[in-house]
DNA sequence: GAAGATTGAGAGCTCAATCTTC
DNA sequence: GAAGATTGAGCTCTCAATCTTC
């Protein structure tokens, strides 16, 4: 669990920070089922798609560079839980396919971020939540 | 900037990590300046200290583990930003010692960090901040 | 033995360069 | 040449093991 720690102290970005550390919850449950939040985020993808998606449209559906998704698939398929086959249609791509146990492992996993979701909602009202996605669209668009 | 991007949908997490990905508003000024957000805060913590500070007080300070600060005083030790010294009081210990252009780079990076923060805390009311870390003060409360 | 720091291995991320196939 | 994927180099981070010094 990388988690920038060492930017904890940017006075008003901490409290972003902070608030961005709940992932700790649900990557330590996670953690128990061997799973990673990018790990799951490629399975969910996967399961999303009927199983099967070429690396390039996973790592489209990832929001992440090709060569991140390359590795991530390094390491699913080592856990077993995706392999790559060859795409009939067109020599030059690859199809990440999830298994069995990626299917497995991605009911477990997706069963832990739900309950750990739904701790996290609890604890905030509706109108916290309106509030937030409103203070986050603000700040996004001063990102632009 | 790694920050995980593939982790961009956990439903309501997506918010919060939306929310945190205003850092990269800091970070690419700060990449201007051949400067992360976790070399200026080493630099900040060492300015703070006089220019001084040996690397587990660093670490402490950092809220992170000693290793990685071995690592981050190699990078920046390779910026010629800060150099290791020896602990006259304990032959243990190493110093992290900012040099001339670490205190240069220091001043530009607080200022540029100073400037985008002012950009994001003006695009929020007051009460948008005191909400904000209402929510999180809720969110924290779970983790535990 | 315990406290400093470092090293080794590995997860996760990025960019630039490369290789194959279209 | 452009689109797939991969590789190489590097940043940030973690944990476990090691080495030196107390």
């Amino acid at each position: 669990m990388p988690e920038s720690s060492v930017s904890c102290r940017t006075s008003f970005l901490a409290l972003i920070h902070a608030a961005a550390s709940v992932e700790s919850v649900i990557e330590s449950r996670l953690a128990t089922l061997g799973l990673s939040i990018p790990k799951l985020a490629a399975l969910t993808r996967l399961q999303e798609a009927g199983g099967t998606l070429p690396l390039g449209h996973l790592a489209e559906r990832l929001a992440c560079v090709k060569s991140n998704v390359t590795q991530l698939v390094d390491r699913l398929e080592s856990d077993g839980l995706v392999i790559r086959a060859a795409d009939p249609s067109d020599r030059r791509s690859r199809l990440a396919a999830i298994t069995a146990a990626g299917r497995r492992a991605y009911a477990e996993g997706a069963r832990a971020q739900r309950e750990a979701e739904a701790a996290l909602f609890a604890a905030l009202s509706e109108q916290d939540v309106a509030r937030l996605s409103e203070i986050v669209a603000k700040l996004e668009r001063v990102r632009a």
